[in-house]
DNA sequence: TGGGGTCCT
DNA sequence: AGGACCC
């Protein structure tokens, strides 16, 4: 008999703002919300209550709600290491280490190696002949050695809430590895919230799209199972925009095919163009999908609708497959600006390859081949559109002779410059929005025997599971500092309340500046370097 | 409207 | 090199 996948999702509460409480805690009593350059990327709970929006403008939230408090949450170094912490917490209770992370607040996990274990155990319990009556409650084993570790997991009542409300008709088979997932979900997120301080949203099914929706429909701090027998039920009330991998793109393209009779007026009005499941279940068929979409994606999406995910967990490797480093700008248009932002990022750069490519002797784990420049032209083209030009990365990254300083130096002059001007042409003629720089293509290192060079010294990677309260919260920067000195604690979270306007006002005091012996205006941290520039006479 | 990521074409 | 998707 063909047993389904048990997948649990989890979802950081709040996670940015989490992350801000945990090295602030007093943030807790108060309503705050995280801002990236103008616009608020999430809000505590205290503000949503209020009525604080997830990608509101900033300015909008501030008219609004005066006394919102503002964190920066432009570096992400924070947030990456609490992350990480989480995710390497999880990881360890999950045997075969089967998790997948999505973005910085979401795991995938695939606990059906544990479940069927489990299930092998309660089905011995059951003596043929001794009893009519099931147990009631199990010891579930979350190791496979110690039959002491584990917790105490009542079959018979399933953990959290129901999607739909419907409980299954019977507590067999796939249904019963379910009821077990949803204990096991509800024990991992304790452990997470009494050891590491963070509460979570879990969602309990037989796949990673119906776990993951399931537990998007109870938050904060709840977790949801999803029944197979449901699913169906549960999908067809969602417009097909919500139901993840179904973006804009192919929401559009699907309603397009569904609706291409229709006129114009209809055409684009949204609210004229029924989205639900349902509807489009019923007004389309596998054909339409793979004749607009494509025959992967067409396949893909039309399962999707019918509670059917092939994608399996796919274990997040240790090392990323990039690391990348950017900045948005109202407008960059000359040469020197171009090169002093691209000079920071490249030490942003460099500590984040310091941090996530080396091991604790400062030897390299994996060596990236390609250097990667984007750009996004301002106004041109649809938002978000962006354009890039990569060339081989120059080994000098990976010197340990060099200071980094020069390192960084050699990167903007002879690797990140030249690409710039391959992307901006012959016209030199430029106004751009957002640079970034990576690194992709990393190659894993072949295992080395000793590398006794340590020029950035240790970088401990210990597993705090039994860290206390009182020393958790010093973990993450603690962690980082060793590792990127001074450069980091420069850059610690910094936290204001309207009036202090540092941070609220955008970038108002890094343009309009005028170099006064040429009179090129640029951004204020560009005229040190550009004077520089006239010193040597150019 | 951010500052990241993944995979596919 | 770009485009889709995710957070």
């Amino acid at each position: 008999m063909l047993r389904s996948p048990v997948i649990i999702a989890l979802d950081w509460d709040a996670f940015y703002c989490s992350v801000e409480e945990h090295f602030n805690p007093e943030l807790r009593k108060i309503a705050f919300a995280v801002k990236q350059k103008g616009i608020i990327c999430t809000c505590n709970y205290v503000a949503r209550a209020l009525g604080v929006k997830k990608l509101q403008l900033l300015v909008d939230a501030l008219k609004q709600f005066p006394d919102l408090a503002i964190v920066n949450g432009e570096d992400l170094s924070r947030y990456r290491d609490a992350s990480k912490e989480l995710w390497y917490f999880a990881r360890d209770m999950v045997w075969g280490g089967k998790v997948e992370r999505l973005g910085f607040d979401e795991l995938f996990l695939d606990v059906t190696d544990m479940i069927d274990f489990n299930i092998a155990l309660l089905d011995n319990l059951h003596v043929p002949g001794a009893s009519s009556h099931p147990v009631s409650s199990f010891f579930f084993r979350m190791s496979k050695e110690d039959p002491s570790v584990g917790f105490s997991c009542p079959v018979l009542t399933v953990a959290g809430n129901l999607a739909t409300g419907s409980l299954p008709g019977d507590f067999r088979g796939d249904n019963l590895r379910l009821v077990l997932g949803s204990h096991l979900c509800h024990y991992i997120r304790s452990q997470i919230l009494d050891i590491k301080g963070y509460t979570s949203s879990g969602g309990v099914s037989i796949n990673k799209t119906l776990a993951k929706m399931a537990g998007a429909s109870h938050k904060p701090n709840q977790q949801t199972v999803l029944f197979p027998e449901f699913a169906q039920d549960f999908l067809d009330t969602y417009d097909i925009g919500r139901i993840p991998w179904i973006g804009h793109k192919s929401k559009s393209i699907i309603l397009d095919a569904i609706y291409k009779g229709t006129d114009s007026v209809n055409h684009t009005m949204e609210g004229a163009r029924d989205g639900t499941v349902f509807n489009v279940r019923h007004l389309a068929n596998k054909q339409l999908f793979i004749n607009s979409l494509g025959q992967s994606a067409g396949d893909k999406l039309w399962d999707l609708l019918h509670g059917v995910d092939q994608t399996g967990v796919q274990p997040t490797p240790d090392m990323p497959t990039q690391i990348s480093i950017e900045d948005t700008f109202k407008s960059l248009t000359s040469l020197i600006e171009v090169h002093n932002v691209l000079r920071r990022l490249s030490y942003s750069l460099l500590d984040r390859m310091y941090i996530d490519l080396m091991d604790s002797d400062g030897g390299w784990l994996g060596h990236p081949q390609t250097a990667r420049l984007s750009t996004r032209p301002r106004s041109t083209g649809y938002y978000g559109s962006r354009i890039s030009r990569s060339d081989s990365l120059p080994s000098i990254v990976f010197s340990n002779s060099h200071s980094r300083d020069y390192i960084v130096d050699y990167l903007v002059d002879r690797c990140w410059m030249p690409l710039f001007s391959k992307l901006i042409g012959d016209a030199k003629i430029f106004d751009i929005v957002l640079l970034n720089v990576a690194v992709i293509n990393i190659e894993k290192a072949p295992a080395k025997s000793s590398d006794i060079t340590s020029f950035l010294g240790k970088k401990k990677h210990t597993d705090n599971n039994q860290l206390d309260g009182v020393h958790r919260e010093e973990l993450p920067v603690t962690k980082r500092a060793k590792v990127v000195g001074e450069y980091a604690d420069s850059k610690g979270p910094r936290f204001n309340f309207l009036g202090d306007d540092e941070d609220v006002i955008f970038e108002e005091d890094n343009y309009g500046e005028s170099c006064v012996v040429c009179g090129q205006r640029m951004m204020s941290f560009a005229l040190e370097a550009h004077m520089r520039f006239h010193e040597l006479g150019d």
